[in-house]
DNA sequence: AATTAATTCAAACGTTCGTTTGAAACATTC
DNA sequence: GAATGTTTCAAACGAACGTTTGAATTAATT
């Protein structure tokens, strides 16, 4: 599944084979058929892999500032942090996996593929439904309409964070380091409150 | 050349294949060999045909705002309107072809082929490096550091709005509407501009 | 009208793909 | 330790891939 993962995030699913897949993880090829039945349920699996305990962790984490806040409003800054926080941590963890991931993850939501979509979809799904209480009493100042652009805004700037940590280096000249983690949560939650609160 | 995009668009580079490619287009299949030598220069050759148009209408509209404001400092509204303005209008025109050029785009973003990575930066250079005066003019509070991050977060969040246009009206239940371009336009850049405002 | 150049076409090239197969190797149970 | 169940393996399957070829067709030029 770590070779999976791999190839799956360098080159797409479609780019990805097999072979490659096998020979990187040093079984045989017809070792995928055998325990995951084909090509496509591997890539769920590997999805799944780390997808579940993401998005557990993320909803713990958003409880947790809950219970905190009592019965005042929960901090937009926490609600924020506990969506994007887990995530890009993951995305930067020690060992390369997370970032690996997340590459994938970017690739994926673009993918026409009906079962894929539907397990992003749902799992997205799952998250915003505990988030959206919280959300909606912090921003009460949006239109529900406003509201769903701008939670698609953040989606989009988290994904391509998480996604590509690279680029910026480049961009920036070199300025920017995004293996900061923690120093690019701050950012990124920053901007995020910002362009949620605007006016 | 639309055969092409749409297929590339809808399954990858790699998940396209030429035979699908002339069989949409009614064509035969060594023509793409013929007329763009291989399947990558195909892909190159679509790239171009919009990108190059896109960014010169950019850089256009800024130059525009740069007259109006004289002496004066630009309007950070009318900087993003410039930067995201022409790119999400070309992704909702009228017949298809920008939706479907918009979510190529997003594909490749995360293509890890050379060729490919190297034509997407330096076209986001020569428009960033038009960009870059007015926006550090506008945004005087950050830090060059915060700066590059910023921009990092704009552009994910500018990409995700184009590539994917119809997630959104599944997330909001129906409530936003993709097709209402200038609405989105409106919406996006008010969420961007407090997102670069934030301090 | 004859000649030359540009384009289209069907067929085939050698690879690589996802998947299947059946025997070999290993582990577990009685 | 024989029997049973589980996992690995090399080999092969047909299909689809990008690319090449050379003849047929169409267009342009003389």
């Amino acid at each position: 599944m770590d070779a999976a993962e791999a190839l799956f995030a360098l080159n797409g699913s479609s780019g990805a084979s097999l072979r490659a897949i096998t020979r990187r993880a040093k079984v045989n090829l017809a070792a995928v058929h055998y325990h995951f039945g084909s090509k496509d349920r591997l890539l769920e699996a590997v999805l799944a892999r780390r997808l579940l305990p993401l998005n557990a962790e993320r909803i713990r984490r958003l409880e947790t500032y809950q219970k905190e806040a009592g019965r005042k409003k929960v901090r937009l800054e926490n609600i924020i942090e506990a969506m994007v926080g887990p995530a890009l941590r993951l995305s930067r963890d020690e060992n390369k996996r997370g970032r690996i991931f997340m590459r994938l993850l970017g690739r994926l939501v673009l993918e026409p593929d009906a079962r894929i979509q539907n397990l992003l979809t749902g799992q997205f799904e799952t998250v915003l439904k505990k988030f959206m209480p919280s959300l909606t009493v912090a921003l009460p100042h949006l239109s529900p309409e406003d509201f769903f652009w701008r939670l698609h805004f953040l989606v989009g700037s988290m994904a391509h964070t998480m996604a590509d940590s690279e680029r910026i280096r480049l961009i920036s000249g070199g300025m920017c380091d995004p293996d900061d983690t923690e120093g690019t949560v701050q950012c990124l939650v920053t901007f995020l409150c910002g362009g949620l609160r605007a006016k």
